[in-house]
DNA sequence: AATTCTAACCAATTGTAAATTGGTTTTGCA
DNA sequence: TGCAAAACCAATTTACAATTGGTTAGAATT
């Protein structure tokens, strides 16, 4: 008959208003469900998907239907994500991230926050172990995050930065133990806070694009050395 | 014989010294290595107990050793970042990071994508309240997210979203019962589904941009009207 | 002829039992 | 007494079967 669909959806309905429904929101799978309501399980489905998507219920594969809102707090672990990721995906990510980042600084960065790129980059040049040459660059990119002024982009910068930084764990061993000499970096770091002092958007954008890109070049080479260790400072 | 401990530390320490040993800092298990360096397990364990306490490896029962210093999780608050937080700054986070994606998708979205954006315009047009066009909205720009084929950009997306609805919660306080009639929203969105599927990135970015535009309008205006509700489905 | 129901199959997830592994205790031996 | 070997324990991983939502093909019904 034609009607099965809403005969479906009413009954289901009635179902779902019964006062002693499991109290974790969840309902018997859809094969015992289609007979306890005595409706066709193509029927039932049907019923559900429009229950589905007025949001009064969510399913999934393998796990079942459950009453409510669907919980948010899957994807939020981030050795959840950083297990299912790879180092050259993280990259992508900060080439897409960082440089709209360092555009948006441009607009909203502080004296305060130049004088700390400066600094960064003074250190930089002045380091005489990785260790110092590292914790340089992480400071700078932070802080041009926060030079957003946006605390919600440097709340996304933090988490890209963990999960960049879970990634690596275990894969890096041994770093290298001294800055890098002729390292590109230099310049392209420089570049970047002169763009970001000078106002300058776009070259504030393409100069983060730029190092992003050579930190990606030297991890594709890494990788392409074979086991060896992750170069740079990714 | 008394020195079996340190004739073990040392065979230990020859053996870490190796070039060839496994990437992810992983030792053999103790009844291998024991054998290997022609040791008792007694003594090897001792050697390593020594190696533990000086932070060169780390153990844990049923995993295995491990080389470097045990990673740390620390996990970034939603809540804290929503409440130093406010609606027109998240929105501002979107407007720079949602066209992003959304210019990503066109790169990486496959058929399955596209399907479910197709999809989801449907449902909203024939949305008959407010909660499925929420829905349909929310699933609309989640599955951008996806299309990018980056699980990281996924999961700043799902953060950024999660930051959306906390700062939202307690600010949101009735919401309209019907879809929107005359509503930018249609379009757009359409717009944007369909420079993705044309694979237009610059279209998609500026569809997306468009979008949140209007949404972002509309959340001023609603704001500048007073306490009165936010309106669109910010 | 069209629709709907049934059954089978698929993929994601969960549950379970066995195997693995670091930690501890017991036993054997010199 | 001291140490090595074995046995045992608990946390974790792994392998595999069972469960469950999603899909498809063919039979059944109208």
């Amino acid at each position: 008959m034609k009607g099965s669909v809403e005969s479906a959806l009413t009954q289901l309905k009635a179902w779902l208003a019964q006062p002693d429904l499991p109290s974790d929101g969840r309902l018997p799978p859809e094969r015992e469900l289609c007979t306890l309501l005595g409706v066709s399980r193509g029927a039932l489905r049907k019923a559900l998907s429009t229950l589905e998507q007025d949001g009064e219920l969510w399913r999934q594969v393998g796990k079942g239907t459950f009453i409510g809102a669907r919980s948010v707090e899957k994807s939020l672990s981030i050795s959840t994500v950083a297990e299912g990721s790879n180092p050259l995906e993280v990259m992508q990510a900060r080439l897409l991230v960082e440089p709209m980042l360092a555009g948006e600084a441009t607009v909203h960065a502080t004296g305060a926050h130049l004088a700390e790129m400066h600094r960064c980059n003074r250190i930089q040049r002045e380091a005489r172990t990785w260790r110092q040459y590292e914790n340089a660059d992480n400071r700078l990119h932070r802080t041009v995050a926060e030079a957003t002024g946006n605390t919600v982009l440097l709340a996304l910068f933090d988490q890209l930065n963990a999960i960049r930084r879970t990634v690596v764990w275990g894969r890096l061993r041994d770093k290298p133990d001294y800055p890098p000499a002729d390292h590109k970096s230099f310049g392209q770091h420089e570049l970047l806070v002169r763009a970001i002092s000078e106002r300058d958007q776009e070259g504030a954008y393409q100069a983060m694009h730029d190092h992003l890109m050579t930190v990606q070049e030297s991890l594709l080479r890494a990788s392409s050395r074979g086991s060896g260790s992750e170069p740079d400072n990714f």
